[in-house]
DNA sequence: CCTACCGATCGGTAGG
DNA sequence: CCTACCGATCGGTAGG
């Protein structure tokens, strides 16, 4: 009947920030009730632990990728133009959750079993999912038959990912700027020979 | 006079494991010392704070990368080769040290305000390390004409870094080989109309 | 390198 | 949501 649901995402808000500057163990749960402008013992009328919140954070971010990228597989694109698409949804994950993206990556490692068996199952979808996009652009001929699906999806991964380092929202660049560069980037090659292989 | 050097190497061994595997804060100094076989308490014969250890490590793990990478710019090699070799060279330094690279991406937001700012700018060296590789390529005409130095350098770091996450030492893949996929799909692109600009 | 200890801080709870 | 408190554990030190 009352309603805490705001309460709680301001809690849990603020929890992402704080996790992400200063890592999980070394925000205390008196910091994060300082910034709520309450005192660490108020926080378990709303949370039941400090797990719990860890918890949620990075489960609102696998969700969000989750909802980004799953209903590309059943979209009728050229291979080119989906693996731009869930690039630039990808990114845009990334960019709109940059605290709970940089918990997400750094922190999955302090959830109970449980939870760390549920990151490392999702990380396994994440994978076929580029996976399975790079075999379906072999098979229709968009991209080159020499490739590893594997190696190439550690490629896609690695660029879409690596955005929490370095990306800063409100920057010059949007998700889409930078989703087409790279797009370009890894569809045409960075050498004016591209089109030969290797070295 | 007293030989104390491979107790502390072994003592930073350990370190670089317990950090990487369960995080700076959430390793005790007791946790470490079990580790060695002796009590908390006896660390602080060898060592003067645990922060040393985490600004070792960090330390370190930097060098290498410098001791890797930066004589490579006096190379006279062309830019294909050269980003070839570089990427060989980092992703090399990544798999030979996976804890303390571990380390190095997921902890150095603990350090001491003065340390941090060193990796700061080491951070920025290496990236201007790659975006002077790419813009020597522009110049000599071996990279196309249209890319930004500073997003095909982003490309390539992460490529090259997020290996951490993934790379298994003693796995079927070696870092060359790892390298010379990544940089064969870099370079020719993954698309097989390679040749064209973007889309 | 050990024993014994320090003050500080932690996550969490009781009772209101 | 607060006050007051709990046991546990933390990094580090003294003295040997």
């Amino acid at each position: 009947m009352s309603d805490t649901r705001p309460r709680r995402e301001q809690i849990l808000d603020s929890a992402s920030r704080l996790f992400s500057e200063r890592g999980y163990h070394a925000t205390s749960m008196r910091d994060l009730a300082g910034e709520l402008g309450m005192q660490g013992g108020s926080l378990y009328a709303h949370i039941t632990g400090k797990e719990e919140l860890l918890v949620e954070i990075v489960s609102h971010a696998s969700r969000q990728f989750d909802e980004a990228l799953f209903p590309l597989r059943a979209l009728d694109m050229g291979a080119e133009e989906k693996l731009r698409e869930a690039m630039h949804r990808h990114i845009r994950v990334v960019a709109d959750n940059m605290d709970s993206a940089t918990v997400f990556f750094h922190e999955w490692k302090h959830l109970s079993p449980q939870a760390y068996a549920h990151v490392v199952t999702w990380r396994d979808t994440i994978d076929r999912f580029y996976r399975d996009l790079v075999q379906e652009g072999i098979e229709e001929g968009a991209f080159r038959a020499t490739l590893d699906p594997r190696m190439t999806a550690h490629l896609i991964l690695s660029a879409v990912n690596w955005a929490y380092t370095w990306y800063r929202p409100g920057g010059p660049m949007t998700p889409r700027d930078v989703a087409d560069q790279y797009a370009d980037m890894l569809l045409s090659g960075l050498g004016v020979r591209a089109g030969q292989e290797g070295t």
